[in-house]
DNA sequence: AAAAAATATGCATAATTTTGCAGCGTAAAT
DNA sequence: ATTTACGCTGCAAAATTATGCATATTTTTT
């Protein structure tokens, strides 16, 4: 199971350059290391909501959504980013102190965010359980929040049991 | 002639409805009386910045560039529209007369929209000059200002020297 | 007004993407 | 332990889109 890691980079790589077909997707995929085929990328382009798109230069690309572009990131974060406390892995899943009262909001900050790391959340008043899909590392899981939520592991401490 | 006709109610139609393909966006103009190959769309398609992608529901639709899908139109009309005091049209061309001192901003603003009806502008203190493109009726400009700047024409009143 | 140039369009075809299906591996249930 | 269920993937075919080229249409030049 690689796909989470696949999503990944297939993300990071069409944010950052210009990839106008999947075949070449797939070749720079295997430059970091990922072998998969033109079918498994049309199903995960899919799911991470990227299209094909004019390039303004007369030719196209893909790209991802708007709401992962960093015009999403960068609505609501400056709310969300002071609440939270610390994150501490827990079990294979991930706990978030957040001030008091503030859980629900992160929760639903990180829940729309719609990551396919995430399997789901659970909110009480000042903590969240971030439940990790099966197949997904911890690692992953942090990566992932910190695409939600720049900044957010520069700026509080983690607390890491692992 | 008609192409202009023809990308203004192709964006009429993707942006109002769920087009997953360039064969039925073809049947669709039909129904409203236009008439073309798929290859022109596909190339209509990429002038109008348009792509497809997944439409969240597991398939895919043509979807406008963020710019052109009122994202693009809320955010500074607020305070364009106030400034413009009417429109005229002489000669093939617009004349539009602003508030003094806010000619180049507006003008701006509408450069910004890439519509393609508009050749050009060229903005004064307080007045500005649209020059349409070749073969584009002052009605489909006036249309592509309403798109532009919405409530427009509603606010200001229009003379009209045709 | 005729010729030349530029733009737009259709046709046929190439290129690219999407999808049905079968196989695999993992996890849950019996 | 075997079976069942479910998600992921590759393969190959189907569907869809992009493009080269020739032609038609419009615009500009002469």
């Amino acid at each position: 199971m690689q796909k989470a890691e696949r999503l990944q980079i297939i993300e990071k790589i069409i944010a950052g350059e210009d990839i106008s077909s999947q075949d070449s997707l797939l070749q720079r995929l295997k430059e970091e290391g990922i072998e998969c085929t033109q079918a498994t990328l049309s199903r995960n382009l899919r799911q991470l909501g990227a299209g094909r798109v004019p390039d303004g230069k007369g030719g196209l690309k893909y790209s991802l959504p708007e709401a992962m572009k960093g015009t999403y990131a960068t609505i609501g974060t400056a709310q969300i980013l002071p609440a939270v406390i610390d994150i501490v892995d827990a079990k294979g899943l991930l706990v978030i102190k957040t001030l008091p009262g503030n859980a629900g909001n992160t929760a639903i900050y990180i829940d729309g965010a719609n990551r396919y790391e995430i399997a789901g959340t659970i909110a009480g008043d000042d903590t969240i359980l971030i439940i990790p899909r099966d197949g997904v590392t911890n690692q992953q899981v942090h990566t992932c929040l910190e695409i939600i939520l720049p900044g957010l592991h520069d700026k509080i401490k983690i607390i890491n049991n692992s």
